[in-house]
DNA sequence: CGACCCAATCCGAACGATTCCTATCTGCGT
DNA sequence: ACGCAGATAGGAATCGTTCGGATTGGGTCG
């Protein structure tokens, strides 16, 4: 299943346009991978974008791929769902709830609201199958995040993994 | 930061009566494990789990963190920030709109409710720092497992990584 | 109370997803 | 057309997670 064509040329002319305002190179590459994540409906992984983007241009490497899927994301041409993968974390709250996470730090925070626990969920939703839940996601900069990204040089390291040093905080 | 000691000690009573209940064994590390995810507030990844518990049980492996989260998690005992790991996703959707989530297969599908997008955040959120967004997520099964799951033997695979054979539907 | 059985544990190796390293190539300004 | 900063390919390295096999230990029955 996929984007309308007329949307899928929208993206991609938005896509050539941000290129171009952001000084960077446009290459063949970059603007399949593009065309592959802006024609998909089903929000695929890297490696299906990869095996796509293959067909077309056979000597693609993943790596390619993964490193501009992320810089499309940085752009603000794409976005992921959920946030950017790390581990599988666990919760031991049981009551109804939902979170908010800090996009830098991953910091994750219960909150319960009843506004939102008592949400009805679309008729249109109900179309794609059954439904169990319903959880709301806020995201934002944390407290520590905001802190730290005024004082100092630097931002905040985003708790990413490769860092040999900062072992810092991870998300307390 | 921890939950009180009070309602800590209420969920691992909660979680000796289930595990009486369902028959199992009751092991030291498995009452560690699950103390450790009760007593926190942070939804700790994994590892965090395993270096914590390890500071009681120094034998403890993080295999058997893993089997034990897992176990958990399945007799509804914790649940997981997030559906199962898999891999990042990438959305070329760049509108304000919501995911519905198959919590069996993976399927993700779009879509847009101004009700959910003008959600107004509770004031106890803003403690926690700064708001970028909502995002709102809808669990169930879809359509498609639905079926499967009707007919033939089997419920539906799924959609984990393992199994051999049974290479499938992936998400489409 | 002790033996037994099977499930649970341990631990090192295997795996899949993602990133790093670096030699090579190429878009694009001049 | 030329040159170079930045991009790519591809294989090796990493990280989180799981598997396989041997061992241990709950819980039950005698």
């Amino acid at each position: 299943m996929s984007t309308e064509t007329a949307e899928i040329e929208r993206r991609v002319v938005r896509f050539k346009e941000a290129v171009r305002a952001a000084g960077v190179k446009l290459t063949h590459q970059r603007l399949e991978i593009f065309r592959e994540v802006a024609a998909s409906v089903s929000h695929p992984d890297a490696d299906s974008i990869f095996r796509e983007v293959q067909r077309r241009i056979p000597t693609v490497s993943l790596d390619t791929v993964y490193r501009t899927l992320w810089w499309l994301n940085d752009l603000g041409l794409i976005t992921t769902l959920g946030p950017r993968r790390e581990s599988v974390r666990f919760d031991g709250n049981l009551e109804p709830h939902h979170h908010y996470v800090c996009v830098q730090c991953g910091l994750a925070r219960d909150f319960e609201s009843v506004e939102f626990s008592a949400l009805p969920v679309p008729e249109a939703v109900k179309r794609f199958g059954g439904v169990a839940g319903t959880h709301v996601e806020v995201r934002g900069t944390c407290e520590s995040c905001l802190t730290q990204a005024r004082k100092p040089s630097r931002p905040n390291p985003p708790s990413r993994k490769g860092g040999k040093g900062a072992r810092g905080a991870r998300h307390e």
